[in-house]
DNA sequence: AACAGCTTCAACCGCTGTCTT
DNA sequence: GAAGACAGCGGTTGAAGCTGT
């Protein structure tokens, strides 16, 4: 597979952001939403290259980003979603709303390794196995057009909600977006601009009702795929989750329900994982 | 106050997976 | 089916800040 380097090295800027640069992105990502990576610094004036414009918004200008310490509940989740998931920060991170991959890798490096028994610490998985295939199919249920990386992120801001034998869950945001608005004064970075998260969302993504609708169909026919889903989530959660109850799993804003907060990744690879064991 | 060693974290790098042509 | 293009992921790095002497 050819794949054109990262960014061309000539006349592109690295090193830290400086609030000038994180204002035009800011900027120019709540007026046209980012739709492509890899022009958006052309467009928007910016000498970077567009995995540094993503990274930089992903990780430090978004608006739902939870800034501070880390709980310790937080912790602890990190911890045991560790045990269960490796050193897949991107899948931890579905479950800690506001935080993000990298923040999460960082914490584990320099605080929670240093938590566990020595012998733990060798055990530690080696992250070079093959990430999961899991976003291949979830996207084609729905992609007859192009799923760029804007929509697949509503995806994940949509907030379904799945009854399991009583238990209500619900992705992320349902959780994140309040905590994130609460939030919303990123130190730092100005994120006082006119618009604030809303408009992020909203303004920059024309297609939200697209996306809803996408999103609505998306998890009706997760659920609706298999009748017998809820026993066959049941024989998931005993095999694969055994000892550890995902689904009573530390909340981390509130004592509502179950798994607080989860991904779209995470959720499909529930879902397929638990439609497909019984075959395996 | 000055220095060295340590810690933290933002950012980069290179790889893989997926989509498009 | 092959190849190019892109997004996303995890590992790593290095500058800045912190702490101890």
């Amino acid at each position: 597979m050819g794949r054109a380097p990262c960014c061309e090295k000539l006349g592109l800027k690295k090193g830290p952001w400086t609030p000038e640069e994180d204002q035009i992105l800011i900027n120019y990502i709540n007026t046209n939403g980012h739709n492509n990576w890899r022009a958006l610094p052309k467009q928007a004036g910016l000498l970077r290259c567009g995995k540094s414009c993503r990274l930089r918004w992903i990780n430090y200008l978004r608006p739902d980003i939870k800034r501070g310490n880390f709980t310790n509940e937080e912790e602890e989740t990190i911890l045991k979603l560790h045990e269960m998931l490796g050193n897949r920060w991107s899948a931890i991170a579905a479950r800690l709303p506001g935080r993000t991959d990298n923040e999460i890798k960082n914490v584990w490096h320099t605080h929670l390794k240093k938590r566990l028994p020595p012998q733990e610490n060798n055990n530690i998985k080696s992250t070079k196995k093959p990430r999961p295939k899991q976003k291949k199919k979830l996207e084609i249920t729905k992609k007859s057009n192009k799923t760029s990386s804007k929509q697949k992120q509503e995806k994940e801001e949509e907030e379904p909600i799945i009854k399991i034998e009583g238990r209500t869950m619900m992705s992320p945001n349902t959780q994140c977006s309040s905590s994130s608005n609460n939030n919303n004064n990123n130190d730092g970075v100005s994120m006082n601009n006119s618009s604030g998260g809303e408009s992020i969302n909203n303004d920059g993504d024309g297609n939200k009702d697209d996306n809803l609708a996408l999103d609505e169909e998306f998890w009706s026919e997760v659920l609706s795929s298999d009748n017998s889903y809820d026993e066959d989530a049941r024989k998931f959660e005993d095999i694969e989750f055994g000892d550890l109850d995902l689904f009573h799993f530390p909340l981390l804003s509130s004592s509502a329900s179950t798994v607080a907060c989860d991904g779209m990744d995470s959720w499909y690879d529930f879902c397929t994982k638990s439609l497909e064991l019984p075959q395996l």
